[in-house]
DNA sequence: TGACATTATAATATTAGCTTATAATTCAGT
DNA sequence: ACTGAATTATAAGCTAATATTATAATGTCA
């Protein structure tokens, strides 16, 4: 069986005046219409819930125990309403990032967005850009901070906000600078800064160590071992990922770079409120 | 603005099927019509809350929030009708009593209540009969437990169950077994077993003694203090209240009574249920 | 009993919702 | 880029629900 909330109303309004007329003023209906809704309601219920004659108007013990779940129906439908129509920027949402950015632009990141937005409340999804791009598709995540370059698929669109410079490091003993055969250590197959390193500096195959690592911290140990040399993100030089390991040096000759933004779907009706969001990450 | 449960319940099941056709089926209605629901949802609510293409339905972030209160909207919309729906003998009642009986008779009655009708849930207001004729009209109280005859007002129905005759009791060294003038020992007005009495063995003004009680306890000190004579009706003596008083005496000569029933409103449909409780209330 | 206030109902109009049939969309494969 | 298959959206027409106004029925109180 289905009620309709509005009848649900009609009581509601009902018990507050107990009289039909009154009752039926307060939502903007006719006497009749709120009598047959009433009328209605008790048919489907089979259940008498009103007592009236032409002075008083009384519940029943069934009719008030009815107008108290009827009330709640109505709150939890005004609940409803009242999230859909919630500003993005007050809301709950979930956002992706990837493992080279995150560690390193989050903390700011929230406290701007603390600052900036008090009520939106935001939880992260640390992923490959690959399964992120998945996750948004699904609408698991509302949008990702993202690095570029970046082939999007159809139906996503990216929105680059600063430039991150890659750069070389290496152990201060090494003498050598150049990227000779198997001497480029880079994060595993799947971590976007790999091709982007890669793009950038136009690097084959031979250059890079058969090593690989799957942070970039393990990587700076092994820089810090002489193992190889690599390019670490600005955003990583300023969080200050070198400051325990003095032998490693930054050589500046090296200026390639990557992008750093977010991307969203391109239907999303909350892509300005997005973009408003991810100026936040812009470094101070 | 108001929402249509039905609407609800389509985007709960496209959520559950993630296919428009397949859904519909669910709720028993064609493909457009689920299709028009869901977009009149979304239109009400000014906010995007499925993806559709030929291949995938993918619900927002929104969406997704929406669904999880849609559930909670049809689920208490689903409670009361199942409220609207419970057999009284399995509901939450409030039974009014009258002081002269509830102390003798609701224990026993509880006790039967408990193994007849283990989901009845029954409270007790125990107030006169006049005003619990007035909360009865309020439906305050689903019916209540009365002493008879009593004139009855219209609309109210009286069922009498059994007769509770009214024992003389006197001290047992008091020879003048007559009540004379002023002798005789009454509740205070209001109390329905003071007027039954008077009925019961026509007693005039000038027999009564200008004291009274408030309770049937103080009378009985009373009458062991041998100040006066008085009545008691036999639930009483069968309850054990003159146990503890060997000093007074049942005078079995006097034999009139009053009558044990239930009163409830002549339109209440649980009549038949509030009778079959009632039946509880018979001695053994 | 008659007057009055109130709710119920009848007649009618309007709106919302449903169905069938068909159009429009869009992904996938050639 | 085109085509076909699957899917959702829309149009037309019908039905049922809900609304309104006007009036009848009801019950209380003097």
């Amino acid at each position: 069986m289905l009620l309709s909330i509005k009848n649900l109303q009609y009581l509601v309004a009902l018990k507050e005046t107990l009289h039909f007329a009154k009752a039926s003023k307060k939502c903007f209906v006719s006497q009749s219409t709120l009598s047959t809704g009433i009328a209605k309601l008790e048919r489907d219920l089979q259940t008498v819930l009103v007592e009236r004659n032409n002075k008083t108007v009384t519940f029943t013990s069934m009719g008030n125990k009815i107008v108290l779940q009827a009330r709640r129906v109505i709150a939890s439908s005004d609940d409803l309403i009242n999230m859909a129509m919630t500003n993005f920027l007050e809301s709950e949402i979930v956002v992706g990032t990837i493992p080279t950015i995150s560690a390193y632009l989050l903390p700011d990141f929230l406290k701007k967005i603390e600052k900036e937005f008090p009520k939106l409340k935001i939880s992260f999804v640390e992923d490959t850009s690959e399964n992120l791009l998945k996750k948004l598709k699904q609408n698991q995540i509302d949008f990702a901070i993202f690095a570029f370059p970046y082939d999007l698929p159809n139906g996503v669109e990216g929105h680059e906000l600063f430039s991150d410079s890659l750069h070389l490091i290496r152990h201060k003993k090494r003498v050598n600078h150049s990227i000779d055969e198997g001497q480029l250590l880079l994060l595993e197959q799947g971590h976007c800064l790999r091709s982007h390193i890669m793009q950038g500096y136009s690097i084959s195959n031979e250059q890079i160590s058969d090593f690989s690592c799957s942070s970039i911290s393990t990587l700076i140990a092994m820089i810090n071992m002489d193992i190889g040399i690599s390019f670490l993100p600005k955003i990583a030089l300023d969080a200050g990922v070198l400051s325990s390991y003095p032998n490693i040096v930054i050589e500046p000759s090296y200026m390639a770079s990557r992008g750093i933004g977010v991307i969203y779907k391109k239907n999303n009706h909350q892509a300005e409120s997005i973009k408003t969001i991810a100026n936040s990450l812009l470094p101070v």
